[in-house]
DNA sequence: TCAAATGTGGAGTTATCATATCCACATTGT
DNA sequence: ACAATGTGGATATGATAACTCCACATTTGA
């Protein structure tokens, strides 16, 4: 009953997004270090938020990642889904094979219920509700970072 | 964010002791061949419940297992915390050290929900709210073990 | 008194999966 | 051309869940 550190990296690397001024772009390795996450991993995390349509990748020098939607829209289910798939905690939730005892299963009930809880705080959570605290000192995390990271001039459109 | 197999074994076995009819003791043998479970393993998992102080163990000859209160109340928090412990989502929650970004974790206050959604079905979730409907043919679980599977004379108190 | 049936404790094994690393390659800007 | 990026996939590592085993203590009843 965990959550993993891909779903929790992919949270702070798109929240690292939300956070760029202007919508800007920022690289694997800038997220990384800021965030505490082993580059080379990052990039395997950052591929499954591509193919899910959350962020938009480009090439090549002042290449990087950007959020493809405003942060409002982009919510932790699809987060969670872009990661680890369809939110299951027991196996034999969706797979009756799995499960023995399926018909008569006196405890189904009690896992949806857990699920449908999770899954209600995922849908109604988006990255917004995780920004610092808009336009105030904020950002302590960046802070650290020192500043001359290299301006990320907004890569094509 | 799955719960683990001993959890569910453990759930599943104090189901099965809850409707033991006048709780009467059921063997480890009994119990794993009942809910599909590993014997082995779940001597185990048995040993968790005991020590948690859920359930009561008798040794030698007709020895077995027994709830040591009324299935209502017996909270599925209780099962958890026996089993895996406080119950955690993310390291850094309870544990600065682990959390590089401890102070101003603008997530952290998600993490929090969630668990406090989890735990409170879990606190509100007894084991008589798992019993097979009580009164009615009911226990189709239990009509495969067949009957000869030696009258538990109530050990003890 | 002894043997069989139970649970206990703990060491040890196996399997699975999350986590992490690496490298050859395609793309892009200078 | 070249350097800086992301991509894709194979692979390694590590942690831990899941499971097994065995020597032992306790109890019953033959």
């Amino acid at each position: 009953m965990q959550l993993s550190k891909g779903f929790d990296y992919a949270v702070r690397s798109l929240v690292h997004l939300a956070a760029q001024p202007g919508g800007h772009s920022a690289e694997l390795r800038t997220i990384g270090d800021a965030q505490g996450i082993p580059v080379s991993y990052l990039a395997k995390v950052m591929r499954n938020l591509v193919r899910a349509g959350l962020v938009t990748s480009t090439l090549g020098r002042d290449g990087g990642y950007a959020l493809r939607r405003p942060p409002e829209d982009i919510t932790l289910m699809q987060v969670y889904e872009a990661m680890e798939g369809e939110l299951r905690l027991v196996e034999c939730m969706t797979d009756e094979k799995n499960c023995t005892f399926f018909r008569g299963c006196t405890q189904a009930p009690v896992w949806r219920r857990l699920r449908d809880a999770v899954e209600g705080i995922f849908t109604e959570t988006t990255l917004r509700d995780l920004l610092p605290a808009r336009g105030l000192a904020s950002l302590p995390i960046l802070e650290k970072t020192k500043e001359k990271e290299k301006t990320n001039v907004r890569a094509g459109a």
